[in-house]
DNA sequence: TTGTACGCGTTATCAA
DNA sequence: TTGATAACGCGTACAA
């Protein structure tokens, strides 16, 4: 497809043309100019109209860095990731510019890769007013940068957030998920729950941790040091736990992983093992990406509602430009997704 | 992990304090603060120590509105995609970033999930000098237009591109890179060879088409219009258009598509029909993406040195923005990936 | 070595 | 309804 010749115009925008030039072909003032591309209600219909074959004729484009230290906004956020290479992120990333775009933003977005000066640069844009906000969707700062950035700046955390520094936050609630999670484990009648977590600085992590406990709690089921580790959300490093896990005498009967693709490397281990599924050992992912249903079996899986997510970040983060004190967290519905990862074929599970 | 003591400072710029409160303070002139700001080597020594002690006591930052607008560039360079959900691009990226960084510059992503409205708002930052250049991975603009935006601004065509526009492009060779995989098929004995492509204004499906016609013709086989399929890149769309290939009397005994997601989908169906792979129909998939290895059996692909084409893309807008004319193009170096999908267990095939 | 003065391109204020 | 002028925050040529 290609643009019509309406919209051909719009790239012709060539380098180095002010206003200035334009008022001079007009034969009006720079501020006229101004008026007509801001749309000023007091400027006389013929001189708009004149003015504006005149910018088309010189295929002049304003210049965002003098408008915008002028009027000291840019109407631009920055999201700010670690990297955008998930489902998950992917998709908050598309609520949070489907959402901004309708609020007149323009979105962009910076990966970091957990990197420090990654990191420092992006927040140098805000620092320096190149943008207006921030979605801070993953960071190394420490829980009081975090506090002073939000005490100056203004910024929202989206899925990832540090509690407690009164910078705005949408999230679920991992806690809650997790126990979920295993809770319908136990439910299936399973009772030796291997963990696969990360060990990390992430809030999530560590919630999702106390969460299983929780579940294991509730039911009186101990909690067996030997059936938890720790991964790095891949593939690939649940595939050595789960090996490990299999080994042992006292095989676990479940698996909970904080990760689809730790879900999947575990099931990956298992079927080699000759380990049948969810027969022997039922497993849960989180995150509902495209791994939990290519995998075979399809994982039953913990789901964000990750558009939604970006979408009230981005509608918060807004308010907070327009000035709105009132701080308010949100805390987004998850949902848990059945699927073959943890149920028997022939309806022998309940769920 | 945290950051330490001195970058600690760096988050404390509050916002509204120009260059003439620090100069203020400190009791000098804007453009002493400016000279030190900017390394200015002409500026004593103890001056420029007042100086910065003043402006860490102010919590200064420089607006970089202001400093770009006088210095004519932002230092800045903007990634336009489509989506940044899979592996390749999201490794490109990567590429990218990394290289922009060596290069001192700030690397934004702008993602258009293919709306137009979308698109022209990124293309805006480029034509209003908010970013320096930008590199495009996909587009919907069409050959003139992108012939005229590169005629008076800086971009780089990375892995997708429309040729002949005089705008310079990073890819691989996507003809011969398919023309080799179905060769692949064809050297394992096989003879009925589907193809899974996109029909879309993507130059990368048109080639790969040409590709797969190549070797049919280069080894004598027919072009079977009855083994040719369009779907949309997605593990889904694949299933479908499989279902329909094995019911076929005349039944493939290969498949290429031009997508990882593509080849795993029509994997998942074959196996629900409970044909064999690859010993009744090898597979053959494009990217090298996570899919690629975590379907069952693991898929031949072709893999495209991601990190490197971004790497190669950002030094040639690099060129570009320094000024040199020479506008050379690169292709990069493919490399089919073979695995189980077209392997037969126990050395029976030659690769 | 430092300060003055101007300009980058735009918008806002005020007066006409 | 329009124009002249100042201002946004910064960097730099020039003068001191």
């Amino acid at each position: 497809m290609c643009y019509n010749h309406n919209v051909i115009d719009f790239f012709l925008g060539v380098s180095g043309i002010t206003i200035q030039d334009v008022a001079k072909l007009a034969g009006v003032s720079a501020a006229t100019v101004s008026r007509v591309l801001n749309n000023d209600k007091k400027v006389r219909p013929e001189t708009a109209d004149h003015v504006m074959n005149t910018i088309k004729q010189l295929g002049y484009k304003p210049n965002h860095l003098g408008r915008n230290l002028r009027k000291k906004q840019t109407k631009t956020v920055l999201v700010m990731a670690s990297t955008v290479s998930n489902t998950l992120t992917s998709k908050v990333i598309r609520g949070i510019e489907e959402t901004g775009i309708k609020l007149g933003y323009t979105v962009l977005i910076g990966t970091t890769n957990d990197d420090e000066n990654r990191e420092k640069a992006h927040i140098d844009l805000l620092l320096h007013k190149f943008v207006d906000g921030m979605i801070i969707m993953n960071t190394l700062i420490s829980k009081d940068e975090m506090a002073e950035l939000g005490r100056h700046h203004n910024i929202i955390q989206c899925c990832e957030y540090i509690p407690n520094t009164g910078v705005g936050f949408v999230s679920i609630n991992n806690r809650r998920a997790a126990y979920e999670a295993v809770k319908h484990l136990i439910e299936l009648g399973r009772r030796k729950i291997a963990y696969i977590g990360v060990k990390n600085h992430l809030y999530s992590s560590n919630q999702r941790y106390l969460g299983y406990k929780d579940a294991l709690k509730e039911f009186g089921l101990p909690l067996n040091l030997n059936l938890i580790a720790d991964g790095n959300y891949g593939f690939r490093s649940a595939i050595g736990i789960t090996n490990k896990f299999i080994l042992k005498e006292n095989r676990p009967d479940a698996l909970f992983a904080i990760s689809d693709r730790m879900a999947a490397g575990a099931i990956r281990a298992m079927k080699e093992a000759e380990i049948k599924i969810p027969e022997d050992i039922a497993v849960v992912g989180f995150d509902n990406t495209d791994i939990s249903y290519v995998s075979e079996p399809r994982i039953t899986t913990v789901s964000q509602s990750p558009i939604q997510m970006g979408e009230k970040a981005m509608q918060l983060l807004d308010k907070k430009l327009n000035g709105e004190q009132e701080q308010k967290n949100i805390i987004i519905k998850h949902e848990i997704i059945l699927r073959e990862s943890t149920k028997i074929k022939g309806g022998l599970c309940s769920c």
